[in-house]
DNA sequence: CACAATTACGAGGGTCGTAAAAATG
DNA sequence: CATTTTTACGACCCTCGTAATTGTG
């Protein structure tokens, strides 16, 4: 039978160009690996090498069991690697959310629901987003739009509504209202993870400035010790508040957010559970 | 590092069901296979069979592994048999020939010419003949046509004329020559593998009955033995002559073919000397 | 009690490393 | 003489088989 630790030997000759070479790259000794060349050419039948007394070189042969030995090896490290994957695909629910408000509750929602699955979670927005739950990236996926395909399910989740947060000197800080308009050229301070209400004010305050923060502790800090803007949201404005801020709604449409929850039609059954939390947490969560 | 014989033990007992019947089947211990799935799991680092106290059966992880290892067996196995028919094909000139004629003075030049290499020729002839060249299922072809495409070498070889062989005492004996609707209805013996002649017979022979035997001394006895008319050609008659027959020339333009013998472009240069010899010997070998 | 899988232990095969030999540029 | 492959020999790892254990139908 021809194990799979001679093949790798053998490209390892091919790759090296000679034994030495190979040998030292496996952490083998020569004699090793001569003898494993000649017992394959026994087991095979045929020369792989052409040998002169002071070298080997591939010969025809040699060369093409060279390259299918790469494709079994290659296969066989596959071999681990997809089954698992394919175990931890079984024992995991991902999550693909387009803002990180909807994560905040869904992720331990489901931690409770599925006590021994593990919950990954990932922010994202694109362009081709829906892809990312019928290409199977994730079993569920949070949009800023309603979903309405055959073979997917869609519920509304909540809405979000943003908010300027301000120090009480700020010149908006009187006001009632504000729209994007106000804000566009100030300097703001922001949270670098926003996905999808990255987009939104990249849109409609192209002039601003971000001074862009990704540890979400230090932003906290930024914003108590500055006297900049910042963004806070109606779910924000529910948590423990930081520092003595005015929060004014941001009058525009686009300011507004409904998000909704998708997940594929097969797994209907599976995320029953969470369907009827949905229904029933709509209301009285945020 | 995960070996083929681990693999090779893990479809075994997807194969057989149980692990006693997959380790009788393997000629094996039990307690080996136990032992090699246990590694395979630690290895992979998942598990890949129910537990049962008493029975052991593939989950779906187990299930993935199996196809997976199956390929790899089968692409292991492969390449043995890939790589020897690839040496095979090296030291091997294959030649097909329509008609038995044209090998018998082929082969053994082509024996004389490439004394390392192994000479194999196969009879045969049907709708796609040409294809058998360009497909790669021999090196060298032998047609009853000319062919003109520009990839192949096509050189004339010889003519061959079919003659009518009969004991002096048939009714036909006495014809300087003879037509196929002479012998149209008239039982004969013939050699089986005639190949393209074969088909000659039959078109303009519908009607007769053909005793056919495979083997050529056989065929050999029979003639003598028998009074039943039997074919041969101008090649044939150059050969030691069996029993005391007549033999007249058959009229029909049918019965009369020029062979030709055909290789590919890229052969041009290996076969220099076949295409000389060709050249050469055409007028006086027959 | 028959049957299936696992655990324990000793035997044997095979691969490995060290050392030495042979051959080349 | 350095480099490379091959041969020889002994050590060790690892797989295997036998036998005993556990658990089930």
């Amino acid at each position: 039978m021809i194990e799979i630790y001679m093949l790798v030997q053998l490209v390892a000759i091919a790759d090296c160009g000679t034994m030495s070479k190979a040998a030292e790259h496996l952490h083998l000794s020569q004699p090793a690996l001569s003898r494993t060349v000649n017992k394959l050419e026994d087991m095979i039948g045929v020369k792989l090498f052409e040998r002169g007394k002071n070298k080997v070189e591939l010969n025809d042969n040699g060369r093409l069991a060279v390259e299918l030995a790469r494709k079994i090896i290659d296969d066989n490290n596959a071999l681990t690697e997809r089954v698992r994957a394919f175990d931890l695909s079984h024992r995991t629910i991902s999550v693909i959310s387009c803002a990180p408000a909807p994560l905040w509750q869904l992720v331990p929602t489901l931690s409770e629901q599925f006590p021994d699955m593990k919950i990954s979670s990932e922010m994202k927005y694109h362009e081709d987003f829906l892809n990312e739950l019928t290409n199977g990236s994730c079993q569920i996926l949070v949009t800023p739009f309603e979903v309405s395909e055959d073979n997917i399910i869609c519920k509304r989740f909540f809405e979000e509504q943003l908010y300027l947060s301000v120090p009480p000197a700020h010149p908006l800080a009187g006001y009632d209202e504000v729209h994007f308009s106000d804000l566009d050229g100030e300097t703001m301070l922001l949270f670098s993870d926003l996905g999808f209400w990255h987009e939104v004010n990249h849109k409609h305050t192209p002039n601003t400035k971000y001074i862009v923060q990704s540890e979400y502790d230090a932003l906290d800090e930024l914003i108590k010790a500055s006297a900049l803007p910042s963004f806070s949201s109606s779910v924000t404005l529910k948590m423990p508040q930081h520092g003595n801020r005015v929060n004014i709604p941001i009058a525009d449409d686009a300011a507004k957010a409904t998000f909704y929850c998708c997940w594929r039609k097969e797994d209907n059954k599976r995320f029953k559970g969470l369907a009827k939390w949905l229904d029933d947490a709509r209301g009285d969560t945020f």
